[in-house]
DNA sequence: CTGAAAGCGCTAACAG
DNA sequence: CTGTTAGCGCTTTCAG
């Protein structure tokens, strides 16, 4: 394409520079490349330019569930900030699944990406994928789960406040028998729990074994933990869910039992995802700001490409709060 | 890197070509390399292999909406074909906007992906993307969404066919009065508008004007155009929606206004998100098999990546299937 | 302000 | 089976 250029008479060199606007270049001359480059449409092959600059100005984005409009709107986030500074983000999905997050980060790096944000799906104590990333120099951040073992950048929520927050309130509106429908055993899953333990503490209840049951990511496992959770006595008349998906399934659990929510058993999950307002009972929730926390990733990201020297660690953690709709609303009150 | 390589006493090439398992190399020297690689954790610079081969293996997946589950579903099914292949699907979203999805083309394509696979946001008409890409001769297939005037692989749904399979079952149900709120000015949603008036003209039932009220893409949209049809006299007895997340809105309007669904109003909307049975009716819908669209789309594009010659358009329609839940269901039968 | 030379890390094509 | 030569499209460095 360049060759096509020379038809100016001028050299190779000229071209290159006037099109990254260079500052030797006379405005004329600038002028004549431009007009031929739109002429041609030609566009400069980032592919070459990469090769030789080291820099691609993508940067990875690896989440671990699409579905889940929590990790949706984390992505927009990265978007926003990332876009105009000239970087794009390459979102990969790892569907939860360790392996498959590994072999996309290598991927990405095969692609050189110049740096790397990663909500993980590595169990805690699986450090190796962070290991390579810094032996390798690689900037990344992680983001809304904390890898236990790992000193990297992150940027998220206080799960375990989150956790006391969001049981607090169950607690505040009444219930008695507070329940908890835990995640997956990464860092995210157990500072929740550990927040909800924290509450019920804090207000001298006691911590009942049987009250805590495995969910995971998604409505179906929140409907199977919430039917197990129906059948201990006593019943609870509160329920913490790990986060909005699990919260919706355990609704419909109760629901399909003939009980109602939140008369008989009042529900919590966390994310505030698009479209828990539209559920069967409109969701109470604890909202993380995930736009915020991509774009702060994002920001975060940026400041480590651009440094020469590799900058400090950082963790922030971006507040949230709570959104109470029907779910919870046991009274006139909050 | 290569040249650590070199330290086995081998020339550059024989790395090169055993690193490839190219067909003329030792065994025994292609072992020694792969420890030695392994050893050094030396990874191809995949950047500058395309430089000369022309090849990346990356395939562009450019969406209107992440939030909308729906295309979530595609790009897993997208993902799912490409990775055993060798490729690699990276997302980008384009939130809607024309422009920007000829932004994120532009990038894709400087960064040479092998493919596209794209959802457009371009408005019915607007052809200049395609016009490129064909120039370009860059393989890509469509999804979802007809583009008017433009020749191209597609893969997607019977719109028209949607459009009449759902509105006709909410005649089936009993509606007498059945309005529909539209999508977008595309090709998708004039498709299921016109659907909808074959499905009425069909039974001999007359289309009222002000029974097809504007919505877009978004659940707000479904809330606010259902309201406006709260108001209209005689009130209708059945909308079809343009997708679920416009129909999750519309029930809200409709819940709002004190009303019941399905008794008063039966709602109909398509897509099948995944929490469209969560939502505060379950939803009926018309499922499109998301996941079996982005798969084939994938396929297809396989197909032409790998073609010598320009292989010959094909359009490809998934069927869809007829998902009824309570929001439509007015007697024992369905 | 403009240009010539060298090379980024790799592979295709051909020769030994 | 192994190695040599050339070059992908661009930029950096340094000399006009």
């Amino acid at each position: 394409m360049k060759d096509i250029a020379l038809d100016l008479g001028v050299s190779l060199m000229t071209v290159s520079k006037a099109l990254r606007n260079h500052s030797d270049i006379s405005q004329q001359t600038r002028d004549r490349v431009l007009k031929r480059m739109r002429e041609l449409n030609y566009q400069p092959d980032w592919i070459a330019r990469s090769m030789v600059t080291r820099r691609t100005y993508l940067v990875g984005l690896v989440l671990p569930d699409l579905m889940h409009s929590f990790f949706a709107e984390v992505a927009k986030g990265v978007a926003r900030k990332l876009t105009p500074l000239g970087y794009h983000a390459v979102i990969l999905n790892t569907e939860e699944d360790g392996d498959t997050e590994r072999r996309h980060v290598e991927i990405l790096l095969t692609r050189k990406v110049d740096g790397l944000i990663i909500a993980s799906a590595q169990r805690s104590g699986q450090v190796e994928l962070f290991e390579t990333l810094r032996r390798r120099e690689v900037p990344y951040v992680l983001i809304d789960r904390v890898i236990h073992g790992v000193e990297a950048n992150f940027v998220g929520t206080k799960d375990e406040d989150l956790g006391a927050m969001a049981t607090g309130h169950l607690i505040d509106q009444g219930c008695k028998k507070v329940a908890h429908i835990r995640g997956p055993q990464n860092g995210t899953g157990t500072a929740r729990l550990k927040g909800y333990r924290r509450a019920l503490t804090k207000r001298g209840m006691t911590i009942r074994p049987n009250y805590i049951v495995s969910g995971q990511y998604g409505d179906n496992t929140g409907y199977e933990a919430m039917r197990k959770l129906l059948k201990t006595s006593p019943r609870p008349d509160g329920v913490f869910c790990y986060n909005d998906p699990v919260a919706a399934g355990a609704v419909k659990a109760v629901l399909e039992a003939g009980l109602r929510v939140p008369e008989d058993i009042a529900i919590i999950g966390a994310g505030n995802v698009h479209y828990s307002d539209l559920l069967r009972v409109p969701l109470s929730t604890i909202d993380q700001s995930s736009a915020t926390i991509g774009e702060t990733a994002a920001e975060l990201l940026c400041e480590c490409m651009e440094a020469k020297t590799p900058a400090e660690m950082k963790r922030i953690f971006i507040p949230s709060r709570l959104v109470v709709r029907d779910s919870s609303r046991r009274n006139g009150t909050s």
